[in-house]
This record gives structure tokens, sequence and C-alpha cells, in this order.
RNA sequence: CGCGGGGUAGAGCAGUCUGGUAGCUCGUCGGGCUCAUAACCCGGAGGUCGAAGGUUCAAAUCCUUCCCCCGCAACCA
């Protein structure tokens, strides 16, 4: 059983915002979670490099396109390297390896019928060189570009077509599967919407020339649908000599992407995926967007929060933790810093860092610095503990991750309720209760290597650092798939505790930030 | 009558399918503890569950009507 998870191509027309970093987090999860239960997987991520928008904007910044997308290029590379998103390939849409399967699909579409030479026609603004579809138009009689304001042509184009329109009836059929689309509101979403037709798509324009040429018709440049929806196979060397990755890993077994792409993903790639006689991927998730003051972020509105600055302030895991519970499961968040800054305090410093820092100082103090051997627990742990991980591994395979964490924050409360409960400082007071002092102590280091593992699909370095300070060389702690380092009583007796700084210092709140 | 999502304590959410004392996290107030990162544990206050009507012994939950917010409405990744 093979795992294949994808992101979005990003769009190269403006660097990522932490609204993308959220769809790579979530795919980095999924590809963290399937490798440590001991899957082969293949985790892609990229960016679209293609079109007009990018080609004007890198006339606007006084570059050639190429030169312009090298830069993007190099700049989500930097993005994805600071979250450590664990991709295995990055895919850019320039590559050979993309162009020339492409240009495959095109043809081979093409002579099978399911594309043919029509126009296109629309309310056209030569200024802005774009298409408006009536939605976004004030009136339909002579309506000015709802960007530059300028009167907008009804033009024609000659314009290769896909027969969407032919696939309708079987992409509602693929829409049905329970777990194709997640969630079921962008299921219902995307069935309402094939449910009232669909028409076919132009895949073709002669407006444009920053694109994939159309291989015998050159004069016409290939469109996003095909170009970019293509990258999830391409990548995997679809359609070239050596296919023998595409051969392991697809289907994929999820697409990661925003609402804002859902449609095209949802009922443009299955109906092309259908028409090339493939199967189609397992799943894909259309998550919500994280929004700000209630706004979608965007660089045209100014108000995208760059991620660098926030991981080199915060640290990544930070970041990633933030990220990962800002949105409840389906739906938009809402991104402050003053939150962020919260969530580090409460979760990470109150709850996770201080159970780490008040458990080691335990063993320092009442055990002398070693994992003791437990003569005798109580079990309330390790049933906490059992609980947590069914309840994180049941959410986290519905992609539900801010749940999962939940969950697993569940065993972490559970366990600073039972220091209090169990007042280690008073049992060592009575050298009769001795048995009880080492099997509490003993539980709660083992409670926390449970919580260590379980943070590994999550978080980077807080993993490392936890079995760090319970004196764990990772091997002894990880010296297995998921299900064997998450059991309980792995945690041999007689390890040193090494006792360090805290995970995660608390923040200072400074008022200007709420 | 275009389609969909949402309106539950100061904030963010669960509960609605399968009616039965309204719950969680954060914040706030009070208490406890001293192993700990002024952290942790316990308790309190705070909600006529968007509005009105209906069904029922009983409605956040079912039915009807209405109001408000947010998306989508196809070539915006």
């Amino acid at each position: 059983m093979t795992f294949y998870v994808t992101t979005p191509i990003y769009y190269a027309n403006s660097r990522l915002h932490i609204g993308h970093c959220y769809s790579s987090l979530l795919a980095d999860v999924a590809a963290r979670y399937h490798r440590a239960k001991g899957e082969p997987v293949h985790f892609l991520t990229g960016i679209d490099e293609h079109g007009d928008k990018v080609a004007r904007k890198a006339r606007a910044e006084g570059r050639t396109p190429q030169e312009w997308v090298d830069e993007l290029a190099r700049a989500a590379r930097e993005v994805s390297g600071a979250l450590q998103i664990s991709n295995d390939d990055f895919i850019r849409t320039t590559e050979e390896r993309h162009v020339r399967p492409v240009q495959a699909i095109f043809a081979r579409l093409f002579a099978q019928g399911d594309i043919y030479l029509d126009e296109y026609a629309g309310w056209y603004c030569a200024h802005d060189e774009t298409f408006w579809p009536p939605s976004r138009l004030a009136s339909t009689d002579a309506p000015p570009c709802p960007e530059c304001g300028r009167p907008l042509e009804w033009t024609r184009e000659a314009s290769y077509k896909f027969r969407l329109s032919r696939y309708a009836a079987a992409v509602e059929r693929q829409l049905l599967r329970p777990g194709f689309v997640v969630p079921a509101s962008r299921q219902n979403e995307m069935l309402a919407f094939v449910r009232q037709g669909l028409e076919d798509i132009a895949v073709s324009r002669t407006s444009v020339d920053w694109g994939i040429p159309v291989p015998f018709d050159p004069a016409h440049t290939i469109y996003v649908w095909i170009d970019a929806l293509s990258n999830y196979i391409t990548a995997l060397g679809y359609g070239s000599a050596d296919d023998a990755r595409f051969r392991t890993f697809w289907p994929a077994g999820l697409h990661v992407v925003g609402k804002d792409i859902a449609r095209f993903h949802m009922i443009i790639w299955p109906a092309l995926l259908l028409a090339l006689d493939l199967p189609l991927p397992q799943q894909i998730c259309g998550h919500g967007w994280l929004n700000i003051g209630g706004e979608k972020m965007s660089k045209s509105r100014g108000n995208a929060v760059d991620p660098l600055p926030l991981i080199a302030q915060y640290g990544v895991d930070a970041v990633r933790y933030y990220l990962l519970t800002a949105l409840p499961f389906g739906l938009d968040g809402n991104y402050t810093e003053a939150a962020l800054i919260r969530r580090i305090n409460v979760d990470l410093a109150n709850d996770l860092g201080n159970l780490l820092s008040r458990t080691t100082q335990l063993l320092v103090k009442f055990a002398g610095g070693t994992v003791p051997a437990p003569a005798a627990t109580d079990g309330v742990l390790a049933a906490a503990a059992g609980e947590a991980v069914a309840a994180l591994e049941r959410r986290l395979d519905a992609l539900q991750v801010a749940d999962a964490l939940a969950a697993l924050w569940g065993l972490i409360g559970r366990a600073n309720k039972y220091i209090e409960e169990q007042a280690p400082w008073v049992l060592a007071r009575d050298p009769v209760q001795a048995d009880r002092l080492t099997g509490v102590l003993y539980s709660l280091a083992e409670a926390l290597r449970v919580t260590a593992v379980a943070l590994t699909p999550f978080l980077v370095e807080t993993p490392e650092r936890i079995y760090d300070q319970l004196g764990l060389a990772p091997a002894s702690v990880r010296s297995g798939p998921w299900t064997e380092a998450t059991r309980w009583g792995r945690l041999a007796p007689g390890t040193p505790v090494r006792r360090g700084a805290a995970l995660f210092p608390r923040l200072a709140v400074s008022a200007e930030k709420n």
C-alpha cells in the first residue's frame, strides 16, 4: 500500500503566504503520518509558472518570465524549507519533464475527440488582457472592466475545448463515492454544481504566449486546466520513458487544495483522468481559508502574512502548531498574531513544555535523575495514552488535524492533573509509598514519550527535544512503525534524564498585538 | 423564490442526523498546591442557542416563515 500526497502547485505571481503554508502543512502531516506507519510515501509540491498573469507580472518587475519564475521557485523552496515540509519532489511547470507529457496528453485528447476546435467568446479587457465572466460584471451591456474601469469589448477567440459535458454523469458518480471529496460540505457543493450541467471548457488560448504550445497548432497555448492539473501525474513520470514512479504511486492517496480551487480538482481533474482512462485519486480535501480580519488573505489586498519572519521569530514548530490548529475542519479560520502567541503560551508552554519541565524535575528530585523501574502503576495514564492515540489516529485518518492535536492535548492535560492527584512530593516523604512513587514517575515519563512520538506527524523539532530531555536516543523510541512506537511501556527504566531549556518559553504579550 | 455554508456565554467552536437538565477551549473572578516556564489543579460568574410561529409531556435539536453574515454563480490557482 503506497501513499501519494500532493499540495496544489502554487501560482507564481506572488510569494507564498501563510494560507499557502496551510495547504502544505496539511499535506506534510499526512505524509509524515503515513511514513510513520511504514507505508512507502511520495510527497509532491511545486509551482505553476505559466499564464498571462505571470508574464505580465514579470514584465512589471522588469524581468523575463523565466527569470521571474526562477526567483519564485527559489522563494517557494525557501518557504518549504523553513517550514520543514517533507516533500520528495518539487515540480515546476516549465520543466521539460512536464512540458512534453502535457503536449502528449493534449494531443491524445484531441485525437480521441475529447478536445475540438471552437471559439471562446466573452467580455475582454484589452488593457488587462483578461476575459471577465458575467458574474464579475455589473451589467451585461457594455460593462466596464472590474479591474481598471475601461470599457470591455465583446471578443471572440479561436480556442480548443475539452468535452467536459461528456463526463458530467461519470463525475457525478465519482462525487457520490464516500470519502472521495472531504469535507462532506464540499462534496455537496460539487454535486450541486455538477447537477446544473457542465459546459465544455476552453483549454487553449491564442492570446497567451507564456505557456506550453499546442503541439499540432503552435498558434495556441495550452490553458491552465490541462497544464496545471497534469502536474500530479507528469511529476511521477507519466508519459515519459521512465514511468516506474507513476506505476508505483498512482492513483494519489490525497490531493490537498484550498476551497478556491476545489472545483477544478473535484470536477475538471476527475473528468480529465476519466478521459485519459486513468484511475482517480482516493481523496481530495478542500480546506477553508486562513482569513485575516475576516477578509481573504491576498497579495493584492496587501494583507498577506509572510511565513518567514514568523518562523524566524517564533520557531518552526510554534508556527506549524498554530497553523494546524487555526482552522476548524472544513471551515475558514482567522489569523491573528495575538492568537499565535496565545497558542504558544497556553498549549505549548503551559501545557506541554511545563509538563516536561515538572516531570524531569520530579525525576531529578525523587528518582535520582533516572527513569525508575515501575514497581507498581495504576494504569491511569496508560489508559489515557491509549485513548488519546486512538482518537488521534481516528481524526488524522479523516484529516481533522486540529481535532487530532486536541485529542493529544487531552493526554497532556490528563498528565498535568495526574501530578496534582498523586502529589509525588508527598509520596516521597513516606518510604512506604516508594513503589507507588516510582509508578507515578514512570507513568509521567512514558506519557511524555508517547506524546513525543504522537507529535511526529505534526512537529519537527519538539519530539527530538523531548526524547533528549528524557534521555532517550531517538532509535530506542522509534524502533518500529507508529503502532509499535506509540504503545505504552517502551520507555526503558534507568535512562538518565537530561533536564534542559524550556521547550517553549512563555512570551510576553504585548498590548499592541491584541 | 439561483446554489451552498454559517448565525449557541467576551472570543473561537461542539452539540442539531438519532428531541429529554446547554458543553469545550481561551479570557475573566475566587480558591488550592508548591514538582514546574507567575506555570499546574479545583470551583464560580457569564448564554431567553439570529427572530417569530407551529408540532410535542418536552425543541438549540423536528416543521413553517422571516432577518443577518460569508462563499459560489465556470475560464479568478
